[in-house]
DNA sequence: ACTATTGTACTATAGCAATAGTACAATTTA
DNA sequence: TAAATTGTACTATTGCTATAGTACAATAGT
């Protein structure tokens, strides 16, 4: 599993590296009850605050994901949950690849792909959306 | 067009906001000329504070997106690049849609979707990445 | 027992996002 | 010309993100 903290995204570097240690237990990468690495450690790695990471880690045990031992360090919780979802993530991973894979074919870059992808979220998640279209001139 | 501010999604208001406005140009949904609501009416419909549509059609000015002209309105600007890529991404609509209906098949969520394809453009992206492995028991 | 490691818990600071409110400037419309 | 509309430009406030620094508590390893 890997990680690189996307700065100019907007998304908080929190809340992307909470995104990835899921990520990592869904695809089977981090297993349950393996140990992830110390505080200090990501945060040396990443060349992020110490206090970023230990937030990550409150949010992340809070959730119910891992679970925190002080004097011992950080566990993925074993919970069936996630074992049994790393299955569908697993299968799901060639069905994305090869979309993006076509997407640049396209001639899309990154930016466009992912407004692409929000925009077709969005068009599932429906509900109450506004109208934002060109006035009439 | 259509846009509906995820507040929970971690990602400013603004940034979202402007994406899709980006979208909406490249889908061909807004054309070049054409007016964008007004700030006032913007903020209105979307339950969002002048100040922070004022920030989007800026930025969005800016960076050449579109123009403003005190008075009379914001418009899209008419550059032929936007165009051109219009037909591109109006063609990659079907390869995502697909791929989302797959993946929404497989049983995986709006988040595990997300996390999917991000992980993917992490991918592709490359560069100076950090292992975020779990260690040795 | 001692030491190192790991998580926990503070305080303080800087910057950005978003809101609220007000006033002004340029253009369009009547 | 007068009024309405639209973008512009402030100030002030609140909350969150991220950083820096320090100290403490629990556990593991020797």
């Amino acid at each position: 599993m890997f990680f690189k903290p996307n700065a100019s995204s907007g998304v908080p570097i929190y809340v992307q590296l909470m995104e990835q240690v899921k990520h990592a237990i869904e695809t089977g990468a981090l297993r349950a009850g393996e140990q992830l690495p110390a505080i200090r450690k990501v945060a040396e790695d990443l060349v992020i605050n110490p206090n970023t990471v230990a937030k990550v880690y409150r949010e992340l045990e809070h959730e119910g994901v891992i679970e925190l031992r002080q004097g011992s360090g950080a566990f993925v919780a074993d919970r069936r949950r996630g074992q049994a979802r790393a299955s569908s993530v697993i299968d799901a991973r060639p069905v994305i690849r090869n979309a993006v894979a076509r997407l640049l074919a396209l001639g899309l870059n990154e930016e466009e792909m992912r407004r692409l992808f929000e925009a077709e979220l969005t068009r599932l998640r429906e509900g109450a959306v506004t109208e934002f279209a060109p006035r009439k001139r």
